[in-house]
RNA sequence: GGCGGGGUAGCUCAGGUGGUUAGAGCACACGGCUCAUAAUCGUGGUGUCGCGGGUUCGAAUCCCGCCCCCGCUACCA
C-alpha cells in the first residue's frame, strides 16, 4: 500500500459495456487499446490500475430481458458470464478489475453520490415534456421525427411506426447542468488535452459553446435501475449511473478504509478512453457532475474512431458486426491486438477488412517479426547447440543496430505519450526490420564456413558477436511488444532463455530496453514453434 | 439547413505556411542470399492529387463554384 508521499497510480478507463448485446470487434479494440496502454506503462514501472466493467441498467436492457423472458438480472448475469468476462479471457486483457453497475458496491456508492448532489440543490424536480411514441412506448429524439404525409399531414411522425408522436410531460429529477457550461468551457480551453483527439475537442467545444440545458436524469415509467434515495418511486436515468462506475469503482463513497486508499491512489482517472460515440456523455456531462460533487476531473477524455466496414461504420443490423473470436480463433490472440493497434491510427475511423488483416498477419507478424526469431534460435541452435554464445567486440553494424534500438524505444515511448499506439508499434517495428537486414548484411551462415571446427564455432568469434547481438535485439523485442502480443512476447522470452537470469517478461523496464548485453552468455536457446504460423487463406466469414 | 472532417498510385494512407522529376507500406516485377515460417535483403514502374474556373512565373497545396462521402446538430444506451 503506497503511502500518501507516493506518486497516484496510472488510472485508465474503458467504457463499460452494454449488456444489451454481445461484444464486437469495436468493443475488443477498445478494450486492447487499453490494455496496451497500461502494460506499456506498468513497464515503465509505475503503479497502474486498469479498469472495465459492464453497464447494465435502463430500459433497453430491460425490455431485452423480457423479450427473452428472464428478468433484467437474470440476462446481465448471463451476458456478463458467458460474453463479457469471457471476452477479456480471450483478448488476453489484464484489467485490474471489473465493475458491473449491478453490484452492491456500485449501486450504494451511486445513491451516496447522488443524494449528496440533491442535497447540495444540484438535483431539483422539475417535468420533463417530450415528444413521445405510444407504440415504442418511449421519448423520441427530436431530430428522429418525420414530417407526416397523408392522413398525418403537418404532423411529426414516429420514423418507425409513422404514427404522430404527442407531447408528454413526465415529472422527473433534473441535474443542473446548465449551471456547469462556463467552467466546461474554461476548463477545455485551460486543458487542451482534456479532449483528444483534436476533432473530438472541437465537436465537444462547440457543443458546449452551443449552451447546455439541465439533464433530466430520473425515469420512473420503468424501475430498472438504481432508485433515487430520497424518491424510490424513480430510477436513476442509466448514463448517470454509469458514468459513476470510474469513481466507484475505486472506492469512491466507500466507508471502508482500503477503498479510500485506493480512490486515493488512483483518482483522478489519467484517461477515459471512449468510442466517439459516446464523447458527449464523457467529456461534457460526466465532468460537470464531478464538479458538481467537487470532484477533480480525469486528465484525459480520448476518443478513438470507429471500425469501418465497407466503408460504413460496423453494424450488427447490417451483418458488418464481427465478434472477437471469428478472429481469434483463425489468427490467435495476438494477431488480433497486433492488427487492431498497428493498423489503425488510434483516434481516427479505419477501414477493417479480412484481406488487409491477413496481409499484415503474413508480411509483418509471419514474415517479419517470427521469421526473425525463428532464423535466430535456428542459428544459435544449429552453430552452438543452443547456448548463447558471448560474442567478442563489437564492430560499427553492432553499433549501430544498438542505436536503431535505442531510436525504437524513444519514438515508441514518445508515441505512447501521445496515445499514438499506432506510431508506437511502428517504432518498434522498425528493430524487426533493422534487424533482418542485419542478418543478410552479416550473413552469419557464411561466417559459419569459415569459424566452424568440430562442428562448433568459437564463441568469442565473428559469428558468436552476430547472434549474441541478433538475440539482444529479440530480447528488445520482446520487452517492447509485450504490451502488444504478449503470447509471442512471451514465448520469444521463453526461447531466449531470458527468465531465468532476467526475471519475468511483464517486469522488464522498457527504459533499459534497448541496452545490448543484458542476456547472459550461456542461455539456453530454444528453437520453438513458430510465433505465427503461415495462415493460408484470408478468411472470409 | 448550420458547423466540422474528407475525396492523392490496384489497396490503406502521408503530404498540403504554393516551388526542382507528388511520397510510404502492401501488392506486382527483376536481382542477391540460403540461417529462417518458399522466409529475408536490394532495385524498379505505377498517379488527368473529386470536377470546373481563377490568382500566380509556378497549385495536390491559395480563392470561387459544383459533385460525392462521413461526423455533430443533447437526455437510445
Amino acid at each position: 500500500m503506497p503511502d500518501r508521499a507516493a506518486p497516484q497510480a496510472y488510472y485508465l478507463t474503458t467504457p463499460i459495456y452494454y449488456v444489451n448485446d454481445a461484444p464486437h470487434i469495436g468493443h475488443a479494440y477498445t478494450t486492447v487499446a487499453g490494455d496496451m496502454i497500461t502494460r506499456w506503462h506498468r513497464q515503465r514501472q509505475e503503479d497502474v490500475w486498469f479498469l472495465t466493467g459492464t453497464d447494465e441498467h435502463g430500459q433497453k436492457v430491460m425490455r431485452t430481458a423480457e423479450a427473452n423472458g428472464v428478468t433484467p438480472q437474470q440476462w446481465a448475469d448471463r451476458l456478463v458470464e458467458e460474453s463479457w468476462k469471457p471476452v477479456l479471457t480471450t483478448l488476453d486483457a489484464a484489467n485490474d478489475d471489473f465493475i458491473r453497475t449491478t453490484e452492491d458496491r456500485h449501486v450504494e456508492r451511486v445513491q451516496r453520490f447522488i443524494q449528496d448532489l440533491y442535497d447540495r440543490g444540484d438535483i431539483y424536480a422539475g417535468s420533463y415534456e417530450g415528444p413521445y411514441c405510444v407504440g415504442c412506448e418511449e421519448y423520441k429524439l427530436p431530430g428522429d421525427l418525420l414530417a407526416g404525409v397523408g392522413e398525418h399531414e403537418g404532423q411529426q411522425v414516429c420514423p418507425i411506426h409513422g404514427t404522430p408522436v404527442e407531447m408528454v410531460a413526465e415529472q422527473n429529477y433534473f441535474f443542473r447542468m446548465s449551471a456547469y457550461g462556463e467552467r466546461l468551457m474554461a476548463h477545455y480551453e485551460a486543458n487542451p488535452t482534456f479532449v483528444q483527439p483534436a476533432s473530438a475537442r472541437n465537436e465537444i467545444m462547440s457543443f458546449v459553446a452551443g449552451g447546455l440545458q439541465d439533464l433530466s436524469i430520473s425515469r420512473s415509467t420503468f424501475d430498472w435501475g438504481v432508485p433515487l434515495p430520497w424518491d424510490p418511486e424513480h430510477v436513476l436515468y442509466v448514463w448517470f449511473d454509469a458514468l459513476l462506475n470510474y469513481a466507484t469503482a475505486v472506492g469512491l463513497g466507500s466507508d471502508d478504509p482500503a477503498d479510500a486508499a485506493l480512490f486515493a491512489r488512483t483518482w483522478p482517472a489519467d484517461v477515459h478512453l471512449v468510442g466517439k460515440d459516446i464523447l458527449r456523455f464523457h467529456a461534457a456531462i460526466w465532468p460537470a457532475m464531478l464538479m458538481a460533487a467537487e470532484l477533480p476531473l480525469p486528465k484525459q477524455i480520448f476518443a478513438h474512431g470507429w471500425l469501418l466496414v465497407g466503408g460504413e461504420k460496423m453494424s450488427k443490423s447490417k451483418l458488418t458486426g464481427i465478434a472477437p473470436s471469428q478472429i481469434i480463433d483463425t489468427f490467435g490472440s495476438d494477431a488480433f491486438r497486433y492488427y487492431f493497434l498497428r493498423a489503425i491510427p488510434f483516434g481516427q475511423d479505419s477501414s477493417f477488412s479480412w484481406e488487409d488483416l491477413h496481409a499484415r498477419y503474413t508480411a509483418e507478424l509471419a514474415n517479419g517479426f517470427g521469421n526473425l526469431a525463428s532464423r535466430v534460435a535456428a542459428m544459435v541452435g544449429k552453430y552452438y547447440g543452443g547456448v548463447l554464445p558471448a560474442g567478442g567486440a563489437a564492430s560499427e553494424a553492432e553499433t549501430e543496430l544498438e542505436r536503431v534500438a535505442a531510436q525504437a524505444v524513444a519514438s515508441a515511448e514518445a508515441a505512447m505519450d501521445r496515445l499514438a499506439l499506432h506510431e508506437a508499434v511502428s517504432s518498434v517495428w522498425t528493430l524487426v526490420e533493422a534487424t533482418n537486414g542485419y542478418l543478410t548484411e552479416q550473413a552469419p551462415w557464411s561466417v559459419a564456413k569459415t569459424e566452424t571446427v568440430d562442428g562448433l564455432a568459437p564463441a568469442d568469434g565473428r559469428l558468436g558477436t552476430i547472434l549474441r547481438t541478433s538475440a539482444e535485439a529479440l530480447r528488445c523485442l520482446a520487452v517492447l511488444l509485450h504490451p502488444v502480443t504478449p503470447k509471442a512476447a512471451a514465448a520469444l522470452w521463453a526461447s531466449l532463455g531470458a527468465e531465468p537470469e532476467l526475471g519475468a517478461l511483464a517486469a522488464q523496464p522498457v527504459s533499459t530496453a534497448a541496452s545490448f548485453g543484458a542476456l547472459p552468455a550461456g542461455a539456453t536457446v530454444t528453437k520453438g514453434a513458430s510465433l505465427f504460423p503461415r495462415i493460408e487463406e484470408p478468411t472470409e466469414q
